[in-house]
RNA sequence: GGAGAGGUGGCAGAGUGGUCUAAUGUGCAUGAUUGGAAAUCAUGUGAACUCGAAAGGGUUCCGAGGGUUCGAAUCCCUCCCUCUCCGCCA
């Protein structure tokens, strides 16, 4: 959500944000609704301004004199008014907040102008893509690839999308996890191991609802969601919180499973690794002063690229234009790796600033020394990293000439030997 | 899942229909006192919205949401959560 007195004091200006990212919103709309909350506001105010008043004056008259019951005659007729007058606040109040929901997150003013893919900024790269993996194959087409990562099987005890990972293809997994935490907080996250299933009102205070509904697997009878990534839970753990300022920074890692309906997107990367339903990811996440969340934004993409580099995976970082930004996010560096056997870039992490736009949907403030005055932080979070895709890209980039796969060194102490086996 | 007891400010805890803008204690902040501290004393001590150029008003918030009433922290209903006991269970 955005700052109402900045929709109201500078429309122009929200107009101008909304419309770098390549967005169409009824921005007079939300201002009209506000307004007409407002005028309802003031008058049920008066209204029980004179209420109270009454209700003081009664309390110091005899119960049944005739004072008394003029009084209640009276204030019968206010209380009618006023019951008349809260039900069309309520609905005016219930729909300014819905208008004020379907507004996005502006973008920050570095973010460069564009819409398409191809308009993202190239920020940096690092390794060489085309020194790597000189006779690769697309990873579901190595030799065995199937007995390691069991996708039939999958699809027979759940669904496509929920692939088996069995013998070197689980330790991988659980190397890749481990590593990940381990390097995440020696960089100072503390690990955190949180829920998988949240309420409505966490995924709403994180943007999942209402507009992403239909991306979540949700639980019935209690109407709970499978988290799509652990930044849900995490950034819900401080919501309606207020912190201490000294606190700030706080920075917490968390492994979790993943779940993703993926609806919309059937027949896109419905191959291998590069997207599935459930995957297990690693969530870096920062409550920061507002006054710093741009550096923490850069520390948190190098934190991220650190994973990549110490993997030796070759992989570039992209600036992504106004109008590949997400509805919540002001300014994003997505990570891709390489991918050798398909010859293409995977996307592995995406570390955005949020600005306050998440923290004011959950009301997760610090007490600012300088006014004494509750004021909402910056939230950040990217991917440290998420699996699957990391995984296609080891398997292709690093597959030798006797159908092993080469382990990374960093990776060795986690997997426990040089090399992973299809056999 | 069954039975019972609860949910009040940073914390503890009173309040069971009308100046409750919530007693009291404690914590915290500032000041006085002190060589410095403790103790003591004094003052202050939440959040949100809204009107206003400002000064300053107004309104809401006692787990959440409904209801009864002229008036609700207080009465009624529904839900959520916590605790105790029982049952079940990794």
């Amino acid at each position: 959500m955005l700052d109402p007195k900045l929709i109201r004091e500078s429309p122009d200006l929200v107009r101008a944000a909304i419309a770098k990212k390549h967005l169409t919103v009824d921005l007079d709309a939300v201002l009209g609704a506000d307004a007409a909350w407002r005028s309802l506001l003031q008058e049920s105010e008066h209204l029980r301004s004179v209420q109270k008043a009454a209700n003081a004056a009664m309390a110091a008259l005899p119960k049944g004199s005739a004072e008394f019951v003029a009084k209640v005659a009276e204030m019968k007729a206010v209380s009618a008014q006023l019951k008349g007058r809260d039900g069309a606040l309520k609905a005016a109040e219930e729909r300014c907040r819905e208008a004020m929901l379907t507004l996005p997150n502006l973008p920050h003013a570095s973010v460069p102008e564009g819409r398409t893919p191809e308009q993202n900024v190239v920020f940096s790269t690092h390794g060489d893509p085309a020194g790597t993996g000189r006779a690769a194959v697309p990873h579901w087409d190595i030799p065995g690839f199937s007995r390691l990562f069991d996708f039939e099987r999958g699809a027979k005890v759940t669904g496509a999308g929920f692939p088996f990972f069995v013998g070197d293809g689980a330790r991988l997994v659980r190397a890749l996890i481990n590593f990940f935490l381990e390097e995440d907080s020696r960089a100072g996250y503390i690990e955190v191991s949180p829920p998988i299933l949240v309420n409505a009102a966490s995924a709403t205070a994180t943007g999942q609802l209402p507009d992403k509904e239909g991306q979540m697997y949700e639980t019935t009878p209690d109407r709970l969601f499978a988290v799509p990534t652990a930044e849900v839970p995490l950034t819900n753990f401080f919501r309606d919180e207020i912190l201490d300022e000294s606190a700030l920074p706080i920075r917490r890692c968390a492994y979790s499973p993943c779940f993703r309906r993926e609806a919309g997107s059937y027949g896109k990367d419905v191959r291998g690794l590069n997207r599935v339903h459930q995957f297990d990811k690693v969530e870096l996440l920062k409550w920061v002063h507002p006054s710093s969340s741009y550096g923490e934004l850069d520390g948190l993409r190098d934190d991220a690229e650190a994973l990549l580099r110490k993997l030796e995976i070759p992989y570039r970082v992209l600036l992504m234009c106004g109008g590949e930004l997400g509805f919540a996010q002001s300014k994003k560096y997505d990570l891709e790796v390489w991918a050798a056997g398909q010859r293409r870039w995977l996307e592995v992490s995406s570390c955005s600033n949020f600005e306050a736009f998440q923290a004011r949907r959950a009301q997760i403030r610090y007490r600012s020394r300088q006014t004494g005055k509750a004021e909402l932080v910056h939230t950040l979070n990217g991917s440290g990293l998420a699996v699957p895709r990391v995984l296609a890209a080891l398997l292709e980039n690093n597959l030798e000439a006797d159908g092993r796969v080469r382990i990374p060194a960093a990776l060795v102490p986690h997997f426990g030997k040089e090399h992973l086996s299809f056999a």
